[in-house]
DNA sequence: TTGATGTATAGCTGGTGAGCTATGAATTGG
DNA sequence: CCAATTCATAGCTCACCAGCTATACATCAA
């Protein structure tokens, strides 16, 4: 439902969040203190974004000893591009059906 | 730059507007009264969330008499599946990297 | 002109969440 | 065993925003 959808898009509605993910995304999987390295905010902070992108299943966790290592969850970002064709389909649709209708006028 | 995404991902976040958003996909041009009867909020509340969808570029208003119709933006979703094809194109590289890599350690 | 209708705006309130510091918990090095 | 390191959690504050009602504004009908 619209249910899962929404989860992805509040996650990634926010702006360091999603910088964070990108960086997985770019160079791999990375440390909390790497990532917090340029992040631009604390690491508590830094810790809870990864946390509700976890939750969302936009990323991986590895724990090894004291540190823990992250890594983008691709395959998450299938729905919101599911999504997003869905309702341009719709679009498409509309010009089949303007198609037809121009087709059966030329009749 | 992201900043453009941030009120593309930031506007669908929410999932009143965004509901109000795929109905304009799904069912075509709809005035504000039409919007609202199966919203689940007041009027003011769709005439405020066709205002932020219409500032993100996602719908477009035709003022008519005493009502508007509005009308869903397809193309304004295109930076959401570019920035998401851009970020699964990243576990792409990685695959040929790593294709690269077990290719050179065959030789 | 007057009243009714459709939409937008103003102003308020409550809930949510992003940021901080402080601290806890776990692991490593000496 | 002790100190340092790494991360997660707790608790707080502040800003933002979705929702409401009331109202202004514009248009149509009579």
């Amino acid at each position: 439902m619209t249910a899962a959808h929404d989860e992805i898009f509040r996650t990634l509605a926010d702006p360091t969040r999603r910088a964070i993910f990108e960086r997985l995304c770019r160079e791999g999987e990375k440390t909390v203190g790497a990532l917090t390295a340029r992040a631009g905010v604390s690491q508590p902070v830094v810790s809870k974004h990864l946390a509700a992108l976890k939750r969302a299943g936009l990323v991986r966790d590895r724990p090894e000893g004291r540190q823990t290592h992250y890594s983008a969850e691709f395959a998450a970002l299938a729905p919101l591009v599911d999504w997003a064709n869905e309702m341009t389909s719709f679009w498409e649709k509309k010009f089949d059906a303007l198609e037809d209708l121009l087709k059966r006028m030329d009749q």
